[in-house]
DNA sequence: AATGAATGAGCATTCATTCAT
DNA sequence: CATGAATGAATGCTCATTCAT
């Protein structure tokens, strides 16, 4: 799938991501999210179909702008534990630093708007996460837990730490995040 | 706060949560909640002020009824391991057996229409878990960690139980789940 | 099929059949017909689904209102021409005397907007039409063609006849009217 | 008025026909005629000033069309009864060979799109049959009838057979439209 | 308390038309 | 001549809410 730019384009899923994280979906007509991107309201639906497919779209790409940043900054070498660490803090740290993104996540993730092949195309992006996360639980690094939990329990310590920053900013710190880690690591650690 | 009940009132609530997960809450009309309810468009408006006072009375009240079955089954002896542990577990099966109003609060809990009042005031209820929260933290039981972490760190594992039971029935057991609160307990421990 | 009425219910069937004539479909907005109806433009979309089944509302009822004013002045005594010249007149007539019905009818009788299945509701209301057709075909008193070119034939000298008289009002009279029946008949007589 | 030619402009008038019959007119936005023609949106623009011109220009280079097939096949000598059994004939003919465009003249010669000018322009090329119809009535071949009236009588019992022939197509055959046409001349007819 | 017809502000979306390339 | 992205006025329709009965 290529992702057509302009900018344009680019103007109107900039506005929706700030509006809708601002006002809520329902709190945000169309109207506004054109005014707002400096275009006129027909060209937001020459781009997207629909405000749904505008927000699928939003969806997408913001998912990719994460995995691409979280595919930098990430070795293929070290421990296990050593990844997962760079990986986990990785995460967290793209939420503190993108917090309208990670707000739009936690608002629509759960939404009827995110199509099911929408959330897959983005899962399916990030390889590289897949095999951490495969190599993870075959290695004798960790609890004997069946590897559905894994994933999930993986996921589940994220939102923990992004939720918890957020809701104490004056936390945020490279020690904090490592403490957080170490916890999270250390129940599901093999040690 | 006295909560009023009535037939109609309670059928209005009913299919409120029903049509609200069901459908999301743009594509959930209160004339469709009033003719699911088997009551007239103005009836529902007799009974709540608008709309918005309509879900937080849902989410208050649904609240209520989780924390008073999270009550029963709580008990003020034991290590502190033991009572978290059963309060885990509770607070799992809960949301296993009332799927619907699991989803609700997922749904609306970070939703402009929960009023921060009704936030606290559902959190209020439940004095004896602050408690218990507070008495761990004190303890020597867990890692020297401050208190605002090990509130999230709680909530979050509970959320992460339950996201992964709703992804995996199968998975439902109380092997499963004593293995799940093993391991983030395991985590935070002292020892 | 009942049909419902309520005082709102008519005025906007009045609205939208001296609308639709003047201007024509699409130069017709809903919000002029609930103007000229002096109704909210929510109450017409609670009388009628949409703008499609408003104008099929109209057509049906209009097309009730016709044959019931044929249905008097219909006597089922007397010769085979006597009566159809009756039927003639009685079509000719009411199309002068109702030219925004008749109008609305050639405006949208083949047009999307109504429905088959309400062309033949209105038209299986006039079994007495039928009878007469019925009877006419089986006569020796027409020349022997087959029924259904009988059916349009009479179908399209009610037509010619009233575009005449539209087209040159000037003309209309009952001298008139015979003169057109007697030629039109004059065709299809056995002699 | 000279008619501009190119394959695009004609493509155009093709699919505007096509879409208009099959769609009507308020379904047909000129995107979609643009895009069945293979023509950019602004091309349609570029050979018409707008939609009602195009419609315009339509009805007239049909009426053309059809004007021109009746021509040839039209006999300056016989009886004014054999050159109307032809011009009738020819012309129910044309309507079977082109049920798009007969369509089209039924829907939209009442219609507000067709300027009075081009209907008479379309009506100015055929003298042919304006000096026929005149023949006919000043002769004494035919009942004493105001003229207004043969002429309205005459194109009545044209649109008499076009539409029973569509609806009935089993019965086209030169059987038919001989009986069709005696029948109707017959009624108007002298003897 | 209950009803449901009526309201009208508000919204998503369409579409004829323009214009810079 | 041709293109198609951009425009924005216009429209059909929704829906929370009111109120007379």
């Amino acid at each position: 799938m290529t992702i057509e730019h302009s900018e344009k384009r680019e103007a109107i899923l900039k506005a929706t991501l700030d509006l809708l994280v601002e006002r809520g979906f329902h709190d945000t007509p169309t109207s506004l999210i054109a005014k707002q991107a400096g275009v006129a309201t027909g060209t937001l639906f020459h781009h997207f179909k629909n405000k749904e497919e505008l927000i699928d779209a939003l969806y997408l790409e913001t998912k990719s702008k994460m995995i691409n940043a979280l595919k930098k900054g990430f070795s293929t070498t070290g421990s296990v534990e050593d990844r997962m660490r760079q990986l986990w803090k990785g995460s967290v740290q793209w939420g503190i630093m993108h917090p309208k993104e990670y707000q739009f996540f936690q608002q629509f993730s759960n939404s009827p708007f995110i199509t099911k092949l929408t959330r897959d195309e983005a899962l399916s992006q990030f390889e590289s996460i897949q095999d951490l996360i495969n190599e993870t639980v075959n290695s004798d690094s960790i609890k004997n837990v069946y590897p559905e939990f894994f994933m999930d329990f993986i996921e589940g310590t994220f939102n923990l730490g992004m939720n918890h920053f957020r809701k104490h900013p004056e936390k945020i710190s490279e020690e904090n995040m490592n403490m957080m880690f170490d916890i999270c690591w250390n129940g599901i650690s093999a040690k």
